[in-house]
DNA sequence: TTGCTTTTCTACACAATGTAGAACTACCGG
DNA sequence: CCGGTAGTTCTACATTGTGTAGAAAAGCAA
C-alpha cells in the first residue's frame, strides 16, 4: 500500500470525515490548505492530487455528474488497520512488538482491546481474516 | 520518526539481529545486497547509508576503533511499536481502528494479546507509558 | 613520509509529492 | 448547431528522499 503525502493525507482526512461525495472545489475551500506563499491552492492542484489518489486506489469519483464528485474508497479505520498490519508485518517477533505496543496503549484502549478480543473469541471458530460484518 | 528505504531497512534488520557492532564491510558482505546490475554494493554506499541512518537516529557507531563499528540505537520491537503508535496516532477513532486490527490478527496473536493485557492489568495500578522493564 | 585503509564530500539518477499553467472537453443557452 | 464557460486532463517543474558511487580527505602503520 502506497503511503500518503501531507496534502494527500489532508484530503483523505476530509473525505473520510463524511460519506458525502464532494467536488474538488469544495475540498479546496474546506481544506483552506495554504501554499507556502499563503495563497490558496489552485483548483488544478486539487484535481491532480485527487487523480493520484484515485490511481492509488484511495478514492473514486462519480464521473457522470459534471463537477466530478469524489469519495473515499475505504474507511479510515480500514486504512489504519492496514497500517497496523503493515507495521507488524515486517516484524519477525510479532509477539515482542505487540508486547511493547500493549505497554504503550492507554488503559482505556487496553480495556477496548480486551473486549474486542472477547467478542472475537465468541465468534465463529474458523477465524476469518476479513472479519465478516 | 523518519521512514526507511529498502536498503536502509535491510541494514537495520541486520543490525537489529544482533547486538554485536559491525563494520560497514561486514555489513556489505552479509547483506549481499545486489545492485540492479547484479554487482555487490560499493563500500562507500554502505557508509553513506549508515551515515544517513546515524543522522536519522537509528544507528550509532564507535568512532574510536578504526573500521568504525555500527550498531542499532533501538530494538526492532521498539521501532515496530513506534510504527504501531504512529499508525494509530493519526486515527481519531482509535477504538474502531483497533477493532479492525483485532479482526485481522491471527488467533495465536489474539491469544498473545490477551495474555499481555492480563499481565499488564496485574501490574502497578498507575499505568506507565514507557513500560518499566 | 609514504602508502594503504577507511571515511567524508560531492554528485547524479530516479521516484514521489506539491504545485500549477496550458490545452482540451463537455455541456448549456441561444 | 455553435460558441463560451465551467471543469478536466496533460504537461511540467521544484523539492525531497533514497540508492548508488567516485573523488577527495584523513588516519595510521611501517
Amino acid at each position: 500500500m502506497a503511503t500518503l503525502g501531507d496534502l494527500e493525507r489532508s484530503i483523505m482526512e476530509r473525505l473520510w470525515s463524511s460519506d458525502e461525495p464532494v467536488s474538488a472545489a469544495e475540498l479546496r475551500d474546506e481544506l483552506a490548505h495554504k501554499t507556502s506563499a499563503g495563497n490558496e491552492l489552485a483548483l488544478t492542484t486539487m484535481l491532480t492530487v485527487l487523480s493520484r489518489l484515485e490511481r492509488k486506489g484511495f478514492v473514486d469519483r462519480n464521473r457522470k455528474v459534471r463537477p466530478h464528485l469524489y469519495y473515499a474508497v475505504t474507511t479510515r479505520a480500514d486504512h489504519t488497520s492496514e497500517l497496523l498490519q503493515q507495521a507488524l508485518g515486517a516484524e519477525p517477533d510479532r509477539a515482542a512488538a505487540l508486547a511493547h505496543f500493549v505497554g504503550q496503549v492507554t488503559p482505556q484502549e487496553a480495556e477496548t482491546l480486551r473486549q474486542l478480543l472477547d467478542a472475537r473469541a465468541s465468534e465463529s471458530p474458523a477465524p476469518s481474516l476479513v472479519d465478516p460484518a
